[in-house]
DNA sequence: CTGAAACGTTGTCATATGACAACATTTGCT
DNA sequence: AGCAAATGTTGTCATATGACAACGTTTCAG
């Protein structure tokens, strides 16, 4: 049963007690995606937020011209959503989708926000949860601004060693900024 | 007397009303910082909260190569600091410094952080300050991965313009990941 | 199982950008 | 005001990376 995935993952990052993360995991509905698919869509106003029990999903955008940027990939006990979206409420550019077969559980915005607002330390790891996506963002700029193509190659094998085992080299070279066959000389260099 | 711009500021940009706001901004201390001087540097845990009545201040850092990389800009009415640092309760590898004359109003992060459990809404605050630091640090890896030179010129021009007539080339091209000759030259090409 | 499509690798070539240097301009200190 | 240091501009040259193409390999739908 999935949701003692999600229980355990708060037991673990909140100070919800194993009765309140029973109520806050009962929140969410688990769902199964099959790989590529498609799980929020560019142009739609993101309203979900979804925890992964098992799997892996991408985040990305298709920039002018017409190459895919990833923003960030999230593996098991991770939450992940089109958060730009879902925080501004404008149509989303990011696309949502689902890197391997994934087993996730989702909730909606709305049900999301009664639980923070009805348990306060579920509404602290949201805000824990913003602090850390904003220095993983932050820590990333500071990492691939002026670093060279072996540099970012090193740097992920060293912070983010699965993304280069799990990932397709296609969706990693989008995620550190250069074409797939640039990453695959560079593979082959190191 | 500066505590009424910070006042104005929570007045118009939170929920608290005016006898809150005074409140609030009476627990900041007005400093003025010169031209080039260090606020936060590398290597301290950073303790404080930086509220710009007027200027401008730069977070940056050293990357190996001993390049400056910049992290971001904050003008007039907007809030800054070592956010990495004071979040984690690390070193800093950042350093704040003035780009220009400024006075600032400080808060030590005990205190800062009282304020957000005293006033709800200063929470709330401070909390839509970091989704918004999140949103703009995405927007900023999103637009710089990608793209050339002279389109990441063409993005300043647009979303931040106050770059260009504030501060020098040499701190714009260290926020846009080039060097300062190749920033000069396609400002000469544009 | 089989064929088509997507993906990964490797090559060549063109080009944007970094490194470095010379010089002009601006800023800041006394 | 006047000098020294920092910044900005422009040139040359070397190099990392993108664009494109050919080809082999893997994935996936029927």
């Amino acid at each position: 049963m999935s949701t003692l995935s999600l229980q355990n993952f708060l037991q673990k990052n909140t100070t919800l007690d194993e009765e309140e993360s029973a109520e806050v995991a009962s929140a969410f509905k688990p769902i199964k995606v099959r790989r590529n698919e498609i799980i929020e869509r560019e142009g739609n106003i993101c309203g979900h937020f979804y925890f992964i029990h098992k799997g892996c999903l991408r985040l990305y955008e298709i920039d002018k011209k017409g190459n895919e940027i990833t923003a960030y990939f999230a593996f098991e006990n991770s939450f992940i959503t089109a958060i730009t979206s879902l925080i501004t409420q404008k149509p989303s550019r990011d696309i949502l989708i689902a890197h391997e077969p994934s087993e996730l559980m989702v909730i909606d915005k709305v049900s999301f926000f009664n639980l923070t607002e009805r348990y306060s330390p579920f509404k602290l790891f949201y805000n824990k949860m913003m602090e850390f996506a904003f220095i993983h963002a932050q820590m990333r700029i500071y990492s691939f601004l002026g670093m060279d193509g072996i540099d970012k190659l090193k740097w992920v094998l060293e912070h983010e060693p699965m993304l280069l085992t799990r990932i397709s080299s296609k969706a990693v070279a989008s995620y550190l900024g250069m074409t797939n066959s640039t990453l695959s000389k560079l593979k082959a260099k190191l």
